[in-house]
DNA sequence: CCCCGGAAGTTATACGTAAAACCTCGGACC
DNA sequence: GGTCCGAGGTTTTACGTATAACTTCCGGGG
């Protein structure tokens, strides 16, 4: 068992495995691209495939992409991967595409691009189309004045500009923790809102202030982190005249804070301050009372995403989707106190 | 303003910018390309690069890769960026990448792979070489055969098959936890490590057990989530016997793991049990107590560790890297009882 | 007997770029 | 006055693939 692979860094092209074959470099691309029924022969066919695996034969991309002027990548477009959320996304998308056949490229993050540099040349690929989140404000505005096909996740359905648009029934989500915070009697409320502008986000407060409309609500803005959250909540908490029972929080991050924050002051969760996510990511169950958070389907987001992205690609013209969650309470909400 | 963008879905290619500046195509890849000094006036210069902003000229990256030879993106190895973790490697990796003006692409997941399918193919993108985390074991497995110049994170400096190896110093991270557990008057441990095999784990294990020699240990496996560690903790801190005084994790999401479970079998962090984890993600101060943890240099593992690449795709040859870790105590542990 | 059609290939070409090799002209130098 | 040289380009070629267009051979029908 020899190894026949090409030495000094050359690979074999198809004409080297023509060569070995004995057939022309057109046979092998025929051969190689399943198109030959009918127009080779089962036993010259056999003999290529033999060639090519011997000699450890791969297929040039760039030399396809350029034949093909396509490229079978897409790229995606989400603020950061930390975010547990958007890891959960990217898995989906990746998935669906190579169940395609594609790749997916991610825009390099704003910090890890040079200034001024082309944001379509930073990510290295050459593109078929692009899927973003409309959370990704910032990297969007370098898309304008492209062509590329675009799909958006969770942005508004009626703006132009994108082919299709999949979306998480985010509304729904919030009148479900309304209903059940309502139901446990709760009347005051806290809406830790994320700070980052967004639809979704947008979304989630004019749900809350229609469905809350009757109570006494007071809304803070906080960036999607801990310390943050927890300074913000503890301000809002800590504040003059009477406080809330319940505080809503557009992500699962935010109500950590916000629990932390309650610890600090001395209260209770859920005996004194009833608190809710939003997600439920792997932090809803790690923290001490475990969250009720609304369950958002992140992998089956960005695989329904990218699969409409590739619906598009294929000339197909796709419908929105709008993907239903769960509210799934836990221990960090209860009766509203008694007083 | 008008837009003279290309109509129709054909993008304009390096000969249409020479047909509208009035020069050769050669002209306009010299000029674009920055190799132009002394060999076009600086008029003509002037007028390509005018012409190729009004046409909205990209260049072709599948053209230009084919005719280079080289593609400007690394392939990225890592078992799932959903763990914390790995979304920063990748963060790290991927700013360091696109300061070089390279792209990263991410080894698409073994569940996202088709059947048999070829995994440089799934990346759907010609790679100039590979960085890959020793924790992606089954993937690896996948790059047999290949002379692509790969970079190790995280695995046997001895090992062969590597252009460069670039480690986190963990064995002096376990020793700043065993030393400060000892420190506290505990004698009696339990080591939760993580059932994935790797060389990481390995060093850790080791470690441990060269500082805890004169000390009881017991070692328990578990899967890196929260549900299993939780089990895996609850048996083995109930079972009979004198129970250990400390739980030493490989990770922070087995540590918060155990300290569910202390809570479930009514035993206090750190009061009657200390726990420490590994890695200083989100989670360690989401918990209550926080966790005394391990901070790594998570982004700048993946920084180091892409610029190792560049060094060696630019032919230097790297001498290995170790990077220095820190331990971070908090809350979660504290003196042993005094039993 | 001739022609036609299908099987089994081969030859030729284009994709868009980078760069090596070549051309042309106007002055400087001997 | 011829030659050389450098500035400022242009012409040409190659990268590896996919496929349209062409060739060749052979058997069968009229």
């Amino acid at each position: 068992m020899q190894t026949p692979e090409p030495l000094g860094g050359t690979r074999p092209t198809s004409r080297d495995v023509a060569r070995t074959a004995g057939v022309s470099q057109a046979t092998v691309s025929l051969v190689l691209g399943d198109k030959w029924r009918g127009r080779v022969s089962e036993r010259t066919a056999g003999s290529v495939r033999e060639a090519a695996r011997s000699l450890g034969y791969r297929p040039n991309l760039a030399a396809r992409n350029l034949r093909l002027g396509r490229t079978r990548t897409a790229l995606l477009v989400v603020p950061a991967l930390t975010n547990e959320f958007f890891a959960h996304v990217y898995t989906g998308a990746a998935a669906a595409a190579a169940a395609h056949g594609f790749g997916v490229v991610l825009y390099p993050s704003p910090e890890g691009l040079g200034p001024a540099r082309d944001p379509f040349a930073s990510a290295q690929a050459a593109l078929d189309g692009v899927l973003a989140s409309s959370m990704a404000t910032d990297a969007l505005e370098a898309f304008r004045g492209t062509d590329l096909p675009l799909v958006m996740l969770d942005s508004d359905p009626a703006a132009p500009g994108a082919a299709a648009h999949v979306n998480l029934d985010v509304a729904e989500g919030m009148r479900r923790v309304t209903g059940h915070l309502l139901g446990l009697g709760h009347r005051r409320f806290l809406h830790l809102a994320s700070a980052a502008p967004s639809w979704t986000f947008d979304v989630r407060a004019a749900t809350l202030a229609h469905a809350l409309s009757g109570a006494e609500v007071r809304t803070v803005r906080s960036p999607l982190n801990i310390a943050d959250a927890w300074e913000a909540a503890g301000l809002a908490l800590a504040a003059p005249g009477p406080r809330p029972t319940a505080v809503i929080c557009d992500d699962d991050i935010l109500a950590v804070g916000v629990c932390k924050a309650a610890r600090r002051l001395g209260l209770r969760v859920p005996e004194d301050l009833s608190v809710t996510g939003f997600d439920d990511m792997a932090l809803a169950t790690a923290v001490e009372p475990e969250l009720t958070t609304v369950r958002l389907p992140a992998e089956e987001f960005g695989r329904r995403g990218m699969e409409a992205l590739l619906a598009v690609l294929a000339g197909e013209p796709p419908r929105p989707v709008s993907l239903p969650v769960e509210l799934v309470p836990r221990g960090s909400s209860g009766p509203a106190p008694a007083s």
